[in-house]
DNA sequence: GACGTTTTGTTCTCCCGTTCACAAACTCCT
DNA sequence: AGGAGTTTGTGAACGGGAGAACAAAACGTC
């Protein structure tokens, strides 16, 4: 987040910035961000506040994010043809390499300047590239085959959006997004400001 | 997401379910489970279980899921055509009212049976509909213009998907989708790995 | 060079979520 | 009916994140 809002001040020409500001670009509380930042190292000056590219860059390399990290996308429905499509994955440190679909049918579309492929690519296009990072965009039942794949061909880090928890090997990270989680806490919010106006604010 | 075990339990045919198989499917630990549960109330029986079906209603009932939300997504490009055609939505308590867009050649398209209509259009769909959640899913450069539009129309919970920082007034609930971060959190654990193997979990 | 101002880095405290562990409650079998 | 075996609900301990507050450091001014 503090990237993000880092490179957001960059772009609006600000050179240098206050624990306060940078905050409030974040949304965060200043203390909260200093503690932050004070793990890193220790990268302000007192009196004066943080140089904007120079933190800019300690965090993207904290982060890993220096180099270009290839990923590819198992699953090119609707949701991954969005994904495929998206510019700011590039721009924020990672490449699409690949894009796989079982379904053969796909294989002669082209998106976003990629064919895509099949999925039995998977390990070829994984050892070629030498990814870490796979993207799961299929129907639920199939994300836990995909995940054993993916983890038997090399992947050790996978985003997974199908509503499906997948077991994996320890050593092998897995983020999830599930956005009907996240319409239904909003809706929990709102049923309750319904019954008790005011008070509530989602963090 | 005990809600998704329960009715991936449900599909499969189990009538009930212990705490600690209802903990498994979700993929967290039972204890935490059981005492997330005795905050809804008593819907256990011990030495037997929870009753799938019960639970699950009563569970949909404190969320507030057992009527439709009606939603609105503002933004139908890339992310926004996936969302639109998106049918899990429906069947987890959701129905989308409208498609908005600004740019008047999208006006001519009709996506999983809703044309896209003006983002003039905004208010009276609201107020007609009674909505009260909004997706949003334009460049980020619009992202407060179109949070301050829904919020003046009546919307008081967001779903945003554009990598900003929303401000709004209380008593507006905003839950943020930043897939980049996802991706650079996966990164920085893999980079971790790279430099001391082993003993690295994402929780 | 001393002093006031600004802002970081850090300590201390508070609070909340997570987990362990166990008593209470229920079922089943004899 | 009683006892063995399960499984829930919850009290207690633990851990860690968040914010308030302050000392240390840099800068500008006289
Ligand atoms: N579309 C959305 O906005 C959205 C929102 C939330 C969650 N999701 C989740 O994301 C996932 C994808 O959604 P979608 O709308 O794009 O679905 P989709 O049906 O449009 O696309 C799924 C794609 O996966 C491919 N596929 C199926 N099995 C496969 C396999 N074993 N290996 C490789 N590819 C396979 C299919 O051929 C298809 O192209 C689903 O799990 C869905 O629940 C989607
Ligand atoms: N596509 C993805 O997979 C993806 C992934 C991560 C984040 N995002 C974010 O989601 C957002 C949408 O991404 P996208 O790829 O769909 O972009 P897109 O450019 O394909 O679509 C944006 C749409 O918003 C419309 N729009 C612009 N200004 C508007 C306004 N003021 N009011 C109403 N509509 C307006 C545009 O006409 C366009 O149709 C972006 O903020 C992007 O950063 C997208």
């Amino acid at each position: 987040m503090y990237l993000r809002a880092l490179t957001g001040l960059a772009d609006d020409g600000t050179t240098t910035c206050s624990s306060e500001e940078l905050a409030a670009a974040a949304g965060v509380n200043s203390a909260k961000l200093r503690k932050d930042l004070s793990h890193l190292g220790s990268y302000g000056t007192r009196g004066v506040g943080y140089d904007v590219e120079y933190l800019r860059y300690q965090i993207a390399r904290e982060i890993g994010v220096t180099q270009d990290w290839p990923v590819v996308i198992v699953g090119i429905g609707n949701l991954g043809h969005a994904l495929a499509n998206y510019s700011g994955f590039r721009s924020r440190g990672f490449r699409v390499v690949a894009l796989l679909d079982a379904d053969p049918r796909r294989h002669t579309e082209v998106v976003a300047g990629l064919e895509v492929r099949s999925f039995d690519d998977l390990e070829s296009i994984v050892a070629e590239h030498d990814v870490s990072i796979g993207v799961i965009a299929t129907p639920a039942v199939a994300a836990q085959d995909v995940a054993d794949r993916m983890v038997a061909s090399g992947v050790t880090s996978i985003l997974n959006f199908a509503p499906t928890v997948l077991s994996v090997p320890d050593g092998v990270d897995v983020r999830k997004v599930d956005l009907s989680i996240e319409l239904q806490i909003l809706a929990y919010h709102e049923q309750r400001k319904a019954v008790a106006p005011g008070s509530e604010v989602v963090s």
